[in-house]
DNA sequence: CACATATCTTATCATATGTTAAGAGATAAA
DNA sequence: TTTATCTCTTAACATATGATAAGATATGTG
């Protein structure tokens, strides 16, 4: 494995490095493959190396939800469920042929109970994942669909090509019929 | 400052104990005091004790976006600013006559880059605010208003005599005159 | 009390989005 | 190639919500 991304982001010492390494195995999903199912109890985490992945919520009625889209440098995975030690709330899939490293979260979360670097490790990926979901969240209550479809594209902007439209409708919280209507507006 | 409510999620020792009251005080704000103003920058995040409070941001148009409110037990404040080191995109009121203990945030990061425990609080805190703002989202994308509004009343039971309705409508992100159809409807 | 202000309701109309269905292309399979 | 499937577009209609304005209560102030 390779956490250059990781490091580019803070130090991390040889040992810590060597830990992670234990922790850690590169994957390959296909696309189509799933890397979490709802209803499931996993302690997978994933950093995400190449490819598209979605996590996503079933709902009773059948829709899916879609909670985010998770491209390279991405943490991704089931985490509430983790913690919580509760079957996963969201499924995970990926979009595109994707590689990944699988964490052995709960193998991490042991190291982090008594190594402080570790520790600290913790504590900026929790950081940024609030901070980057705060904002997507506002996002949300703030800007209409036209404008949320224009970020997407500066964050992912070759996503047109990458995954069909419906993924990106249910991305932005609509129907595909309307975004087919406010592509045709733009 | 009496951290109780911490001691109940996890063990506080003594000492940490006793550099977390160094790091608070505790403040009273009347109803319409605010505690942050945005665009400005604070390094105060607040424990609430009694009271209710409301973070919000004020688009250009001068509509009021509110992100979240706070009732006794919550931890809350312009966190993602202090990380980035930037002005808050957050202000924080409080709605009715209130309590807080005020933490200096970036002294209690200071003991964080050097203390196990301490850095072990700050991933419970940052795992709780996080699992509670995901699910929150989630109820964003999957239900509509009058669920929210449900959802709502159930965390607050008294909300509808607490606050006025335009902010409760503002917390559901509809308006006051959306709000009052639907609750002719129920 | 009288007045001003704030809050809530209701009605009307406009807009954004959902639902359904039909048809056009594109792609994959036989 | 022919057929089936998937994806996208468009139209027609329904629903949820926003915007504006008027009126009804309530609350606070002189």
């Amino acid at each position: 494995p390779n956490f250059e991304f990781l490091n580019s982001k803070f130090h991390i010492s040889k040992e810590v490095y060597t830990v992670l390494q234990g922790l850690s195995t590169f994957r390959k999903f296909k696309q189509g493959e799933m890397l979490v199912e709802q209803g499931t109890k996993s302690d997978k985490m994933f950093f995400v190396v190449s490819g598209l992945l979605r996590a996503y919520h079933v709902l009773e009625s059948g829709k899916e939800v879609t909670k985010n889209l998770y491209t390279p440098f991405s943490f991704v995975g089931p985490f509430s469920s983790i913690i919580k030690n509760e079957p996963s709330y969201l499924s995970h899939v990926a979009l595109v042929d994707s590689t990944v490293y699988e964490i052995n979260f709960k193998g991490f979360l042991k190291h982090v109970e008594d190594n402080l670097e570790m520790s600290h490790i913790y504590n900026r990926v929790l950081e940024n994942i609030f901070i980057v979901y705060e904002r997507k969240f506002m996002d949300h209550l703030c800007l209409n669909a036209t404008e949320r479809y224009e970020i997407l594209k500066k964050r992912i902007p070759d996503i047109d090509n990458l995954i069909p439209q419906y993924q990106i409708a249910s991305y932005l919280n609509i129907t595909p019929v309307q975004l087919s209507r406010l592509r045709r507006e733009m």
